[in-house]
DNA sequence: GGAGACATTGTTAGCGCTAACATTCCCCCC
DNA sequence: GGGGGGAATGTTAGCGCTAACAATGTCTCC
């Protein structure tokens, strides 16, 4: 009746602690109906005095069922994949699964391949891939074999369900904020080529400035990081060529941004205006205060599970249904933007 | 010999294919010795026509070791979180392990029990916890029922192995290279009460001060988030209670700080010099561009899953070793500290 | 040429669980 | 009072894999 010798318990011993068979304990710890309840009491009472715990790897075996999630992460060391993992895991969750994550150092189609691959032979039940880049989505259903997979922050990949945030309407709202201030133009400091969200900032951006009849110069790229924002400017102000407004691609950029505009003597919002993209908490308290388009990745990490989990209880093979959701930005306004110098 | 009709192949179909037992093609898939080269390269080639993939259950039944390795993290929208997180899971995969993670909201210890137990129910073989405050390393050992846990960045918590930086160290460092300039004293914003690595960064502070001869003054308590840091110095300077030279338990508070100091037009460094911690990559353009104690997340997340996996290796019951490793930290010496005024 | 050693392969028996079917028991109603 | 029906439980047969042992074949050396 006490724990057996040595080894953990299984679902025999605790059939015998409460004097039923195995299979009457699989009903209890599975919810079935039409088990009396002083045996259920019976059960989970012996459950108890053992410590007994389900076997995972034998429920699965025979269910084929791990209840996994895989996750492909680019970059969790930046906030917003960060965040986006956060919302993620706790849906997850939530839902009764497991997640068992992959993060990647570079986002070569490569890298997520590998990635799926060892996440395959976990048995993993769907995908969840946190992949901003073009090159990396397209691949992807067949590297999944028939698993569902859902892209977030993925742009508007046509192949795959997809979660994002409006980065275009974002985009749009950090342009017209600053048209409306009275500045002619707009400059934008654009993310790397090859990236989704980059893409649609500098789409909506152009926009922006087209419906406005603005004047729509040549973005320059940097690579995300607070470096390549200062450089950039750096290079702007060198050629003399720098905007009265700025429209930044995202806040690690516009750190930078504003750091080669002190050092150039050129003001803030006084001279020149500043919008960033993301809303990192320490926004508020860069000098000066950063006007910014705020994301809710959150968000964008739970729908995300949602549908994934829509479709593993579908049963849906693959990418069939191509689910587009799309989280609304947010426009957080602070102290760098201003009207422009007469 | 083409694939089965409608379901996955098995090692069976693997092995008719092949036209040898399902054993030997256990054998090829498990590098045992005393396989013929032709044979098997004959299974290779029948497992890689069938698209043969083993079952992680079924192998996890038998071998009852799963392979997974659980993650315990505390708010992974940090920096340093985010980044060890990286560590770990690249130190993880490498050595063919899968990682499964659980990201809290609050570093209780109700939640931490919880994910554990999440993460027991999943057949973890060990755990390595992100978890940073006192109150949660207490019961830890307990909840992981006999499997091996390594804290990092806990501390020196006592009853566990443990990865972290040298917080006592670097704190010092910090402290040091502001009196070498010649500061009186140090003042110091800390991070919250329960976390351990704000103790040990308050430690160094005192003690390189008490060392030098310095007056200790009250360390002020925030949240670690740049908010705190504004409202804490904005009260010092409300307070006509501005030392000379800050040191901020980290980096974000320290953005806050210096937006605070901006605010009442105190100049930094000239007025007053402030150093943080964790080296953000921003850091580098703040204004001033920070000086910060660096970190090496990556390294302690490599470490933790060093001792986790010789620990699983000895079968080792429990924290008996409790190993104990620290990772020093680097100063990184920017534009934000200077000589005190006359 | 035969004994022994060793390399190579096959056979069998579970790992701990759930699904499917079988059995028992009890109650109700004609 | 017997038969039908459903609730409650038990029995059996795998899920796909590896470990242990058994059975070959092959080589060496005296």
């Amino acid at each position: 009746m006490a724990a057996p010798p040595g080894r953990m318990p299984v679902m025999a011993d605790v059939a015998r602690a409460a004097g039923v068979s195995h299979q009457t304990v699989s009903r209890v710890l599975n919810g079935h109906p039409n088990v009396r309840a002083e045996t259920q009491a019976r059960v989970l009472a012996a459950i108890d005095e053992l410590g007994y715990r389900p076997n995972s790897s034998a429920r699965a075996l025979v269910t084929r069922r791990t209840g996994v999630i895989g996750v492909v992460a680019v970059d969790t060391a930046h906030y917003g994949p960060a965040r986006t993992l956060t919302g993620i895991e706790h849906a997850a969750r939530a839902a009764g699964y497991y997640l068992s994550v992959v993060t990647l150092t570079e986002a070569s189609a490569g890298q997520v391949r590998e990635a799926m691959d060892h996440l395959a032979r976990q048995s993993v039940e769907g995908y969840v891939v946190i992949a901003p880049q073009r090159s990396v989505l397209e691949g992807m259903p067949e590297w999944a074999g028939g698993s569902p997979v859902v892209a977030v922050e993925g742009g508007e990949a046509r192949e795959l369900p997809v979660v994002c945030v409006d980065q275009e309407g974002g985009a749009r709202m950090a342009v017209r904020h600053l048209l409306e201030l009275g500045h002619r133009t707009v400059g934008h400091i654009a993310g790397p080529r090859d990236w989704l969200e980059a893409e649609s900032r500098v789409a909506g951006w152009r926009g922006a400035l087209e419906e406005a009849g603005a004047p729509v110069g040549e973005p320059l790229f940097g690579d995300w990081r607070p470096r390549s924002g200062y450089e950039l400017v750096r290079s702007l102000v060198e050629r003399d060529a720098l905007p009265t407004a700025l429209f930044v691609a995202n806040d690690q950029m516009a750190v930078g941004a504003l750091r080669a505009l002190a050092e150039a003597g050129v003001r803030v919002p006084e001279d020149v205006s500043v919008v960033g993209f993301d809303d990192v908490p320490e926004a508020a308290y860069y000098s000066p205060p950063l006007t910014t388009v705020a994301q809710d990745f959150t968000e964008v990490g739970r729908r995300g599970i949602g549908i994934l989990l829509d479709l593993l209880d579908s049963g849906e093979p693959a990418a069939e249904s191509a689910a587009r959701e799309v989280v609304p930005a947010r426009m957080v306004v602070r102290a760098s933007c201003g009207a422009p110098a007469r």
